[in-house]
DNA sequence: CAGTGGTCTAGACCACTAT
DNA sequence: TAGTGGTCTAGACCACTGA
């Protein structure tokens, strides 16, 4: 039923591997190897009866394949060989603690500013924080080494839960810093920019004049819609770039997206 | 079973809506309306029997909420609400084209050079396409009425296919070109960084000398990992923007992503 | 131990497609 | 009309959790 490497693959249904995850590999291999988009698969009956398994663990197998866009079903007609989508691009970009974790490099922080301001007219334009209402501010640069790589601006509208500690402004993020607040975040919004950086910003970041930066904002808000923090972050041009991988890999598939710095 | 809201949803097994997406909509308002994140839910069977439906379904509703982030399941102790992931931050980017499309503006671009060359060392070095082989070079810049907004610079594998158009090349991403190549594209890199422009690409996009930008790489492979075109976009730094919504919406959830013009 | 979610089965009916 | 994928059922056994 399948083409060149099909008699080598057998369900092993004494396996701790579930049957649906067995097959899935299966006709990933078949898809990479055999065939090209457009091509049909065998019918869920087909396979059902070739490997001796229920139709419904054959639809989870193909389910699973449909969502990873490899394949794609059409009623009445049959299931088929997706084109991979290589114009769909996704930049993930956790937070910047969450990134030096990843790579394993040991993150050196410094808060340099903290203290409680009432939201100005400017803020209130920018993010919708009402003018007057108390809100802790502080400023962070994050390093590796002794070279400055991030440097952030942070409000938080003011609650009178326990204080917060230097060590957690310095490594958390905003969401997780607000996550035991009354009304806690369920909404965020993120704009990536890019712009220059001011003289002041040149200085933090120790680079020359003249050096774009990544310009990512954030705010949260509750459930009500309130804004309950705002934040943003300045990533060194010079060190950063974004990298996305989509596509039919071979044996290894490297991973999506993620911020990688310059090297 | 369920909260405040419980008594007034049924689920109508004669609808043409199916039976689990009912439940999904269902659990959806119980958890937005009026659960918290790490409150349980009911039982799959209490759920099963609550609606007189089969349990499968019922799994199958709640699959759906998982993939969504909504809940997460863990063995032999129960389904629980999840908190909103909201440090994961997913850019989506298509290509120019259909950003365009998708905000009904009419580009209107021009090519302004399209050539045939042999891939020189520096080809090779950044990109792996063997020095020597001939390649379709062309460059695009698109506009929105007389604003250049995207400046496109693209290598192609030369082919003996049937030629390319003129519109072709200005309006078909990379992958979209080759997709009837003798070996098709599988497989995508892209790089997301920001630099500077230079003076002829100031020219190009009229923008302010020390304009920063987007600098969007992609480089594209076919199923034997060899390159088949390598393409650079400039998006004005000015004009250009990334905005990203994610967590819990109430009656309308913004569209995720999407690369958006500046104003 | 009882209760939970995870997997799997062997049917069934349906809407849709192609002939 | 025959074949396809989409949905749904009413069971079953399992591994895991927590009391």
């Amino acid at each position: 039923m399948f083409g060149i490497g099909s008699a080598k693959r057998k369900i092993d249904k004494t396996s701790f591997i579930p049957v649906y995850y067995q097959l899935v590999k299966i006709l990933e291999d078949e898809i990479h190897n055999g065939m090209m988009p457009g091509d049909v698969l065998p019918t869920e009956q087909e396979i059902s009866t070739y490997f001796g398994i229920s139709r419904m663990t054959v639809r989870r197998a193909i389910a699973e394949l449909t969502r990873a866009g490899k394949v794609y079903a059409e009623k009445g007609r049959g299931t088929f060989v997706a084109k991979p989508k290589l114009d769909s691009l996704v930049f993930e970009l956790g937070d910047y603690y969450k990134e030096m974790k990843q790579k394993g490099i040991n993150p050196n922080s410094k808060l340099l500013e903290a203290r409680i301001v009432r939201a100005d007219d400017k803020i209130f334009q920018e993010v919708g924080i009402p003018v007057g209402v108390r809100c802790l501010y502080y400023r962070v640069v994050h390093m590796v080494g002794n070279e400055p790589l991030v440097y952030e601006t942070k409000y938080i509208v003011y609650s009178k839960k326990k204080p917060l500690l230097e060590v957690e402004l310095i490594n958390s993020s905003l969401s997780s810093l607000l996550t035991n607040h009354v009304d806690p975040p369920v909404r965020s919004k993120r704009v990536l920019q890019v712009r220059m950086l001011s003289d002041d910003e040149v200085g933090i970041l120790k680079v020359e004049p003249n050096t774009p930066a990544f310009h990512v904002e954030q705010i949260l808000y509750d459930i009500e819609n309130n804004p309950l923090a705002w934040g943003t972050s300045l990533y060194r041009g010079d060190r950063y770039k974004i990298v996305n991988h989509t596509g039919w890999f071979g044996r290894k598939s490297p991973k999506d997206g993620g911020f990688n710095d310059g090297e």
